[in-house]
RNA sequence: GCGCCUGUAGCUCAGCUGGAGAGAGCAACGGCCUUCUAAGCCGUGGGUCAGGGGUUCGAAUCCCUUCAGGCGCGCCA
């Protein structure tokens, strides 16, 4: 609808060029919104002030002049009227809403989805958790937030590939064997043989349990046997990252988080990227020695001090093969890269990006696009549960998943802007009442599809398109339900460029609330015949995109609660 | 001290990339079930959009500044 508004105009303004009625031949980007005010109309468009300047007339005649040269062939328009500074302001014939159910039918699943992305490869970075403890509410969040970026990417025609990034043999990987190794041992955290700064939880002691017992662990990257060797670290290294790799693949997948990718930090040294982009970065000329160490000038590029590449002892700092990894991704034909990420880690952005510069590799600036996560606080009890991996008080995303279930979860770590610090209160997800939205919503669904049974057992089916006379809609809550639906592929389109969830879910608490609100002023199923089927119907479309817009959140659509 | 994020109703938060007397949910108060799920609906009250400047026909939104909170400022990852 919006789209079609936008061509009628677009095409009223050039119209006005040709016949000389308009003078500056520049049409301004239209920008085409719903005003906040019903007696505004369905849209309004500003055009006439954002021509003002050019065309060194009021708006207002410029709006009289736009207007005259619209030509609706099509006969969408109820009205067309010039307001306020300036406004042109649309009303659509409420025949034209209703084809849009139209187009939900047809669509089906894929209503909501367009195809912006046209097929372009993306790849989406997320959770990257390094192997060393259970996955816990953050990487939740970002579990959430990045698997919903890329339902939405998937729904705007992009080639998305997941991919999780973990550093399987560095300094913390070390620590991790160590601490394996000292459980093993029977060596308790206090115990002056303990490992400094050693990973003291409890579920250390299973990783150490199950390498004794000779286990085979099957993760979705990893397939090790225990040597069960005390002495043999390498060995201990080996299965423990293994295990509990394995560990976070069970908490994604009663996440319902997959992924397409598994890349090891390992893998770079391997291969030679990391000390091949060492080369590069002398050869460019951005890397210096100082005081035994190798430097990148990482100030060319905006960063507030130059950074260590190589220690003193000769070992590389973490940054360069993270820029090494950044590399091999672009040479894998990612034309856009999404890092998601805690915003704790911010400051690694500029790093990476000046380092890819610094390459003089034809990487664009802006390469690869950040979508930072502020912190989770878990609240119980009105109080806050502290998180410590030291000290092992922990909440991990399984117990959370367990507690209040899959659904809740996700719905409630994208409910809020990414940006913003999110209070997560399990006493109000796990209530299954009105003040859980998640419910709010899954019940609109589960109470059309209650409606459709209590129609079946009247001989009543669920009609399609051709079957409804939708002359017969056309109360005012009706027609902002259609209004509504009409407007899902925009929501959806907006959400996933800006890469903000939470868009769709405020969408789906309102639609479900107009939902309720019809239900409760109206009954579907009556004696009229007519009425009743084209009001099935209507049920029919909300329902379809109740269920692709959770969808698009990782949560279910129940057909009855 | 510097960088990033945040500041909107008592609470939790939206505000469609600058539009037309500022919104939702919860909490408070008052109503609605012999009829398709009351896990619902309807109504009432509630605001210096943190403060101050600026740009603009027009600012919660953009710029500057002050204040408050969070995170980050390693030859850790």
């Amino acid at each position: 609808m919006k789209e079609q508004l936008t061509e009628l105009i677009r095409n009223a303004v050039e119209r006005a060029f040709a016949e000389g009625k308009l003078a500056s031949g520049q049409t301004p980007p239209i920008n085409i919104e719903k005003p906040a005010n019903e007696e505004h109309g369905d849209y309004a468009v500003n055009v006439a002030m954002q021509m003002a300047k050019a065309e060194k007339k009021p708006p207002r005649a410029i709006a009289e002049t736009i207007v005259g040269c619209i030509d609706d062939r099509q006969g969408i328009l109820a009205a067309v009227e010039i307001a306020g500074p300036g406004f042109i302001n649309f009303r659509i014939r409420p025949e034209a809403w209703l084809k849009t159910l139209g187009v939900v039918e047809a669509e089906g699943e894929d209503f909501g989805k367009s195809n912006v992305g046209a097929g372009q490869k993306v790849q989406v970075e997320f959770v990257s958790a390094n192997p060393t403890g259970p996955l816990h509410i953050g990487h939740g969040r970002g579990a959430a937030i990045g698997d919903t970026v890329c339902r939405l990417l998937v729904a705007t025609g992009w080639d998305v590939t997941r991919e999780f990034y973990y550093n399987d043999a560095g300094a913390q990987i070390a620590n991790l064997a160590l601490s394996v190794q000292a459980r093993c041992l029977g060596i308790e955290p206090g115990d002056t043989r303990w490992p400094l700064d050693g990973y003291q939880g409890e579920y250390i002691k299973d990783v150490a349990k199950a390498y004794l017992a000779h286990e085979t662990v099957n993760a979705d990257d990893q397939h090790v046997t225990a040597a069960g060797d005390p002495n043999d670290l390498a060995a201990i290294r080996r299965f423990a990252v293994a295990y509990l790799r394995r560990e976070q693949d069970q908490d994604l997948q009663a996440f319902d988080v997959h992924f397409d990718v598994y890349y090891l930090e390992s893998s770079l040294y391997e291969e030679g990227r990391v000390d091949a982009v060492v080369r590069r970065l002398v050869e460019s000329g951005y890397a210096y020695e100082n005081e035994g160490a190798l430097w990148l000038r990482t100030t060319d590029f905006g960063d507030d001090k130059d950074r260590v590449m190589r220690k003193a002892d000769g070992s590389y700092t973490y940054f360069v093969p993270d820029v090494a990894y950044h590399l091999a991704k672009w040479e894998r034909g990612f034309v856009r890269v999404v890092n998601e990420q805690g915003a704790d880690h911010h400051s690694t952005i500029t790093r990476v990006r000046a380092g890819l510069q610094a390459l003089d590799a034809g990487i664009p600036k802006g390469w690869p696009e950040y979508v930072l996560h502020q912190m989770v606080t878990v609240m119980r009890g009105g109080e806050e549960v502290k998180i410590s991996k030291r000290a092992g008080s922990y909440v991990t995303l399984r117990d959370l998943i367990d507690e209040v279930g899959r659904d809740v979860t996700r719905y409630f770590f994208v409910m809020r802007k990414p940006d913003s610090q999110l209070v997560f209160d399990i006493d109000l997800a796990k209530q299954q009442s009105l003040d859980n939205p998640v419910y709010y919503v899954q019940y609109a669904h589960a109470r059309i599809c209650s409606i459709y049974e209590n129609a079946r057992e009247k001989g009543v089916t669920v009609p399609e398109y051709k079957d409804a006379d939708l002359t017969r809609l056309g109360t005012p809550e009706e027609l902002a339900i259609v209004k509504a639906l009409a407007s899902f592929p925009e929501t959806v389109e907006g959400a996933a460029l800006n890469f903000e969830p939470h868009r769709v879910t405020y969408y789906l608490q309102e639609l479900a609330g107009l939902f309720h609100s019809f239900y409760n002023k109206n009954r579907v199923i009556t004696e009229d015949e007519g009425l009743t089927v084209a009001r099935l119907f209507l049920l029919k479309c909300i329902a379809q995109a109740l269920k692709n817009g959770l969808a698009m959140l990782g949560v279910s659509a129940p057909e009855r609660m």
